[in-house]
DNA sequence: CTGAAAGCGCTTACAG
DNA sequence: CTGAAAGCGCTTACAG
């Protein structure tokens, strides 16, 4: 499949360095147990022959190694490459890699990476898992390796989770749905695969139920993407004259979608209707008007987990917790602020 | 830094399945080597017993490893997104793991995702590099481990490279315009940094060249981000009256900052000034008028390029080649195709 | 501070 | 088709 390593050794610097190879780890790992003479006679060595350390013995002689993983639904959705962000600069201040993978919305490609960074004995794992992910999580826990599930709220209790209150997303889009003089809204409430979803819709009934004279008007659909939405809309128009006076998306996908029909239906965007999304998602981004939609603070996760992580990884006082990030709306054109 | 292992070892397997070790090896590596009754009473003591190989160390003895790394300039411009799900599809279907690093726009880390891949023996590096990257993949090819590289045109010969005809792209992009009917073209030219920079800007010159009449006003900055953008235009606006009729974006961040200035300055888009940008990324798709770009067939190139690094991988007569796509106008509402 | 030696958990010829 | 043994390139106590 490959070739194989053709490089100078550890052993061949220590040869040209005159010293054993436990001193070239020591000067490589533990510098400090080493005197300053020799440190500069074995980096000679090493940058002479160019030598470069190879990463899997050294994971399997100590018994460890400085990555970490991140295995995100979906990489096209900008709140994982935020996330991912976040997470490599924590990671790489604490010299460790980050690696990151995108299971492509698809079980198998998840599980596949999360048995990877299993077998490569991964220092850690940071997970945006789908749903009924705990089988798959469950051996790699076992083996004692950390997980920090991001956007993913866990009744387990051995490990830890980062999310942003996706409750509370919801109920922020429809209060400023509601905020802006909207009675009718057309909900593309998606599918109930995804828990992040679930919960938006939660926080949706929330603030409808709270307020009088609001009807919500629930349109589910087989996925959260942007066929799904433009979907939503053209069913009810047709079903329908134009019975609503906006529309939450329940992903940003969905909502522009939602607004692509509209336009084509003539349906001023936020003139007649307003439309709203839910997850920060630039990949929605490309519709001829700019979506508001909530802030899901992708960054801060990435960070917050990362840090999680190193904590359990370090420190045997570690206890697992669960952190809340609070959301904020981030309103342009499709929906702007109450006048 | 982390935990040590804990789970059973391929020993534990082999005495529970009444086996060598090696035969329980040949079973995960080679199952054509033994034989159905054997195999299944391997598989079965695996299962009991939740064995998971140590990748580590399966490398190390075998001198290979089944990783491919990604690193990319930037992983929150989404055509690099679209690279890596590319190249993952093809990876996986040759039982690769494609593992992906964002550079973040830094060389250091560039450096540092180079050196790790080349630590880890993986089977193979496919890198968007940024400029100036010759230095840090010496090392990497010269101990023999496949490098495709990507969106960049080298001129070295003993790796490939599949690129877009960025060229073309300033080409395409500009022609649009003239064929639009602009005549005063503001580009937006960026800096020197990215390759693919350079060659759209030959492109754009060649295609006003082509053409009596159009007169191109150059406006270099010193990022191609969505502020540079706006400050070209804001500095345009601010030293003569309005005296262009179309914006060229050598990014689409940069024609992004560009129509938000236009329309703070209630310049209408495309009415009386139109945009186009050039690199097909979603995260400057967030404006109030939907852009104009082309498309970068980073999906295509993913593919294409892992196909590539399979093949000097595995096929002694592997060539080194390059790959250039042809790039195609991807037309939205900030500059709609001619009427 | 330094060196000799054992061992990490696999894979791969090789002999049977 | 199967087993015994050597070896992949490091790291880490341990003794000096």
């Amino acid at each position: 499949m490959s070739s194989t390593t053709a490089g100078p050794r550890l052993r061949d610097v220590a040869l040209r360095a005159g010293v054993s190879t436990g001193t070239v780890s020591n000067v490589l790992n533990h510098p400090q147990k080493v005197s300053e003479s020799t440190i500069s006679r074995v980096r000679d060595a090493i940058d002479e022959l160019g030598f470069v350390r190879d990463a899997n013995a050294s994971a399997l002689a100590a018994g460890r190694s400085r990555n970490v993983g991140l295995v995100a639904i979906d990489l096209s959705n900008s709140f994982f490459v935020d996330v991912a962000r976040g997470a490599q600069q924590v990671a790489r201040s604490a010299g460790l890699n980050l690696l990151v993978a995108g299971s492509e919305d698809d079980h198998a490609i998840q599980a596949s990476y999360v048995d990877y960074f299993d077998e490569a004995r991964a220092a850690g794992l940071l997970l945006a898992p789908m749903q009924d992910s705990e089988e798959q999580l469950r051996r790699f826990v076992e083996h004692r390796r950390p997980v920090v599930l991001l956007n993913y709220d866990s009744a387990a209790t051995d490990r830890c989770c980062v999310v942003v209150d996706n409750e509370q997303v919801g109920y922020l889009t429809a209060r400023h749905l509601i905020a802006r003089g909207r009675r009718r809204i057309l909900f593309a409430s998606g599918d109930t695969r995804f828990q992040p979803v679930q919960l938006r819709r939660a926080g949706v009934h929330r603030a409808v139920e709270e307020s009088a004279g609001v009807e919500l008007i629930e349109a589910p659909s087989e996925g959260v993407d942007w066929e799904a939405g433009a979907t939503v809309v053209r069913e009810r128009l047709a079903a329908h004259p134009l019975d609503f006076d906006a529309v939450l998306g329940v992903t940003d996908l969905l909502a522009a979608g939602a607004i692509a029909v509209l336009q084509d239906n003539d349906v001023a965007v936020p003139g007649r209707v307003d439309v709203i999304g839910s997850d920060h998602n630039n990949a929605a981004w490309g519709g001829a008007v700019s979506l508001s939609t909530a802030e899901m603070r992708g960054l801060e996760i990435g960070e917050t987990a990362m840090r999680l992580l190193l904590e359990e990884a370090n420190d045997p006082a570690h206890r697992h917790r669960r952190v809340v990030l609070e959301p904020r709306l981030l309103l342009r054109a499709s929906s702007p602020a109450p006048s």
